[in-house]
DNA sequence: ATATTATTTAGATAATTTTCTAAATATCTA
DNA sequence: TAGATATTTAGAAAATTATCTAAATAATAT
């Protein structure tokens, strides 16, 4: 999984909207789409979108599927975007090098 | 500007790579055109997604144009980004709360 | 076993994006 | 002024994406 299925799963308001959902606790597809209106199969398709992008993972629980947020792609697009700005990894902004 | 714009343009990787061209200090259209194989009107188009996603400056000296990083943006994804992991701000990433 | 609920998959359409070639604009130089 | 160079804009074709409805799959409940 590159930074390309990353960016693209980002630049749709209703997938950032799943993952800042996703913060509180694993949801499930149905109480996720509650928030949106949308169409069930719609939701379905940014649902796999993240999880093909790495930012999310599911895990079946009966009739449901629970989604979470996985920070591990995150961390990598921090350090590259932190590396853009030049700044080293554990690197403080104060310092006049 | 909102994230919208600038995560698209950041899911190109064409665009990824002008920025991290742009990171060693301001380049010309044409100079940036010598590490592509894309015509110029393609690069010009590139060019234009990044700046109206505000990730890029421009500024005309005579016959060249030439392009810089602006990292007020990216600051903006990273806080965002920061949020969606639960970390604030300036918080360290040892702390056990 | 049948019906109900939760979710995904298939197939279609409309909108967006990438790229190209050709033409336009702006600046410099002879 | 005429010609060359740097870059953008216009217009079109091909690829990708978001969304929908309808159908399929899987699990639970009656």
């Amino acid at each position: 999984m590159g930074f390309q299925e990353s960016f693209k799963a980002l630049s749709d308001p209703t997938r950032r909207e799943i993952l800042n959902l996703l913060r509180a606790g694993p949801l499930s597809a149905g109480e996720l789409l509650e928030h949106f209106s949308i169409t069930g199969a719609s939701l379905s398709h940014h649902l796999s979108t993240l999880k093909y992008a790495g930012l999310i993972d599911d895990e079946k629980k009966g009739k449901y599927i629970f989604y979470t947020l996985n920070t591990t792609v995150l961390d990598d697009i921090l350090n590259w975007m932190m590396s853009l700005k030049g700044t080293e990894k554990g690197e403080s902004d104060h310092e006049k090098p």
